[in-house]
DNA sequence: TTCGAATATCCGAATTATCATATATGTGAA
DNA sequence: TTCACATATATGATAATTCGGATATTCGAA
């Protein structure tokens, strides 16, 4: 992967949450996502494929729903950057985050 | 600034090696980079301006010259985003670097 | 006036959003 | 089991928007 690459895919508000928010909690399910950052599940489906095709995230369908973390293979280089941005910014998915974690504990799932 | 700022300012190849050259030499001014990047020079001080708005980069005319560096408050994370991904992907901006340091050799400037 | 640099504008190309539809999985009833 | 249906996700097509490049013009300093 090019940094050109890696920028262009975090270039955008939906794919930099969504990196963010998988990069904290190891895995999340699109719905997860849709309801955490309050947008429909094409929008959500569309932008994880192209993080996909940069081999940023990995898709895996466990049953009905698909989980997605961080690709195994992602360069170092790649995630300390992520990992930089969440640490620095974390008012930037503080919203989305919170919400995530609130649906954790009510409902086992989606 | 917001990581999206720079993430958006950083997901073209023109800004990104800018970015990166600026990042390596401490300063370059506008005909370094056209040379180093064999660009039209309203190409690159469209992009060069970009960066100054998100105050990646900052302009000091001196006599005929605008010589550009890193912000001076450029945020510490946004700035070691920039050096994790120069120190990890040299060959991006190897050819450029190699041209500037033969033209800073053989001229004392542009 | 001349040269380096910045800005304005227009146009084409690339991105994004939206709607509709397709596929995949799970559930429950016949 | 098998069929129908509901839910989750993906994808296609097109409209709307944004972005980048080329050219011309302007600005600033020598």
């Amino acid at each position: 992967m090019t940094p050109l690459q890696l920028f262009k895919c975090l270039a955008d508000d939906t794919r930099l949450k969504s990196v963010l928010l998988i990069n904290q909690l190891e895995e999340v399910c699109v719905c997860d996502l849709m309801e955490a950052l309050a947008l429909e599940q094409p929008k959500v489906s569309r932008h994880l494929a192209e993080l996909r095709k940069c081999n940023i995230v990995q898709g895996e369908r466990r049953g009905q729903w698909v989980y997605y973390q961080l690709h195994p293979q992602l360069p170092t280089w790649a995630s300390a950057i992520i990992n930089e941005t969440v640490s620095n910014n974390q008012g930037y998915i503080a919203d989305a985050l919170a919400k995530l974690k609130t649906m954790k504990q009510q409902f086992s799932s989606c």
